[in-house]
DNA sequence: GTAACTGCAAATGCTTTGCACCCCT
DNA sequence: AGGGGTGCAAAGCATTTGCAGTTAC
């Protein structure tokens, strides 16, 4: 955890992003959090706890920038906010409809760039692999 | 196309839901336009033009109750309108970032439900796989 | 010193909603 | 006849933007 945030600072300096109060606190939190894949209100939250002053604009403006430079992912949805993960690897998302938890499986998918590329002309870029369902706990919850 | 709009036809009165003259118009631009996987306003304009005191909630609301009956299937998305489609088989979205196409590729997906189910305990629902890169045409015109 | 960052308020864009009227079945 | 459907205007919500002041490098 004190890694992937020294991680990821080293990586803002080598982008040349500047390293201020509301970011150490901002990306603190994002980690902390990374395997719920926070949104940008729950990092303010819980940010805005440890650093009063700070604004909303701010937690996009710092997520935007670092994913304009490949440091954390988006991931956004249909009727919830934006989400953001640190993960790169190719992996399935699964998507509780009921609580919102975001969860990594990460059994091997496909690769079908190449087949894509050669069938359709289609030059891939980003990938996007998710299971809307209802996790363990919502299901024992349900009844 | 004729045949594919008779059965969402059929479907909607086995649904409960009636045929007035909006929807009538709706579902024709819907499935004349159904390879694009339009969005609402682009079925919207269409359909203004044959229907003068066309709506856009009305389009909305007929849009989400073929949804809501699974009539057809809502896709959405970052940064862009959600967009409609009929094709219920498993398959993977080619969706170009630049021009906005969304391009159905028919090769066969693993269907990892069992395995999410037993290893995760997780229960899916609804799937969804897409590529976000570029198609053949806006790679061409590009350079 | 200066370009980048911050906070505020306002704007944006898509989608939904409340409500009165209308019309399919 | 009655419940669903329609159109309008307004609200909703997440996200972005303009701008003036501030700060890291």
């Amino acid at each position: 955890m004190k890694d992937r945030q020294a991680a990821i600072f080293k990586k803002m300096k080598g982008a040349g992003l500047k390293l201020t109060s509301q970011r150490r606190v901002i990306i603190h939190v994002l980690m902390e959090n990374i395997s719920l894949h926070p949104g940008a209100s729950l990092i303010y939250q819980r940010a805005k706890k440890k650093l009063k002053g700070l604004s909303l604009s701010t937690v996009y403006y710092t997520l935007n920038e670092l994913s304009k430079h490949g440091i954390i992912k988006i991931l956004e949805f249909d009727k919830m906010e934006n989400r953001y993960e640190g993960n790169f690897s190719h992996h399935l998302n699964l998507v509780c409809m009921r609580c919102g938890s975001i969860i990594d499986f990460p059994k091997a998918l496909p690769i079908l760039s190449k087949k894509v590329e050669s069938q359709m002309g289609f030059r891939p870029d980003e990938m996007r692999f998710e299971y809307y369902g209802y996790c363990k706990e919502c299901l024992t919850r349900k009844q």
